[in-house]
DNA sequence: CGGGATCCGCGTCGATACTG
DNA sequence: CAGTATCGACGCGGATCCCG
C-alpha cells in the first residue's frame, strides 16, 4: 500500500502525517546530522554511516521536494553542493531530540548494547 | 545492510538506537494506539488502518520481544489476546507525542492535506 | 478469535559504470 | 565532487489457506 493511501485510510492522523514525511531510517539519520548545521553531500555520505550514494541522493531529493531541506549548489569546479534544513525541517528538531533522549536513556539501562558513544543532536 | 550493522557503523548513536526499535511505520502506528490503552488484536487490526494480519502479528511479536509490548493471552474460547505497553514502551510516549504535535501543526499550515481529523495521542 | 504457514510479486536497495 | 543511469537480488509485505 502506498504511503498516501495509508494516510487516507488513517483519516489524516497527525502521527501518520509525520511518518509520511519521515518514513525511512535514512531520513531520520540525515535529519540528525543536518540539525547540527549545513553539510555537504560528501560529508553526509560519511556521517550517515552505511548509506549508499543512491539512497543519500534519493533521500535528499525527497526531503527537498517535501520542503524539509534546502539544496544550494555552487557553480564551481569541482562541484560543491550544500544542504541545510528549511524552517519546516528545523521544526522537526523536537522529534529527533526526543528520539535521541529516549535512545540515550535506553542505552544507559542496557549497557550491553553500548560500545561507542556519539554526540546526540544538541538542544537548541 | 542489517539494522544491527547499521547501528554499529553509526557508533551506537542514540537516534539510531531508537530507529532500530521503532523501525517501521506500522510499529509507530501501533504505539500510537496502544498509548491510548490496552487493545485486543482485532481492535488493532481495525484501528491501524491498512495493516495486514501478517504485519500486525509480526510487528506485535517484535515489539514484545523488544520489551516494548506485553502480550496477555486468555485461555478462553474463542481466544482473547490483549496487548498493552510495558514501562519501556510507555516511555516512548514523548516521541509519539512530538510526532503528533508536529503533524498537527503541519496539517494546520497545509489545509489542503487535511480531510478528516483524528484524535491525537493524549498527553499524560 | 488470533494467529501460523506458504507462496510470490514488486518495490527497495546495493553495486557498478559513467558524466558534467 | 556530486551526482545520473542501469541492472539485478532480496526481502518486505499482501494474499490465501489452514488450525487450536
Amino acid at each position: 500500500m502506498s504511503s498516501r493511501k495509508l494516510l487516507e485510510q488513517n483519516g489524516i492522523c497527525p502521527v501518520a502525517t509525520t511518518i509520511d514525511l519521515l518514513s525511512s531510517k535514512w531520513k531520520v539519520l540525515i535529519m540528525r546530522d543536518l540539525l547540527k548545521g549545513t553539510r555537504r553531500y560528501s560529508e553526509l555520505r560519511t556521517s550517515v554511516a552505511g548509506i549508499s550514494q543512491k539512497m543519500l541522493t534519493q533521500s535528499l531529493r525527497e526531503m527537498t521536494d517535501d520542503g524539509l531541506v534546502i539544496r544550494k549548489a555552487f557553480p564551481v569546479i569541482p562541484p560543491k553542493v550544500e544542504y541545510h534544513l528549511s524552517e519546516l525541517g528545523e521544526s522537526m528538531r523536537p522529534i529527533i531530540n526526543s528520539m535521541a533522549d529516549w535512545g540515550s536513556d535506553y542505552l544507559d539501562h542496557h549497557p550491553e548494547k553500548r560500545r561507542v558513544t556519539m554526540q546526540p543532536t544538541p538542544a537548541q
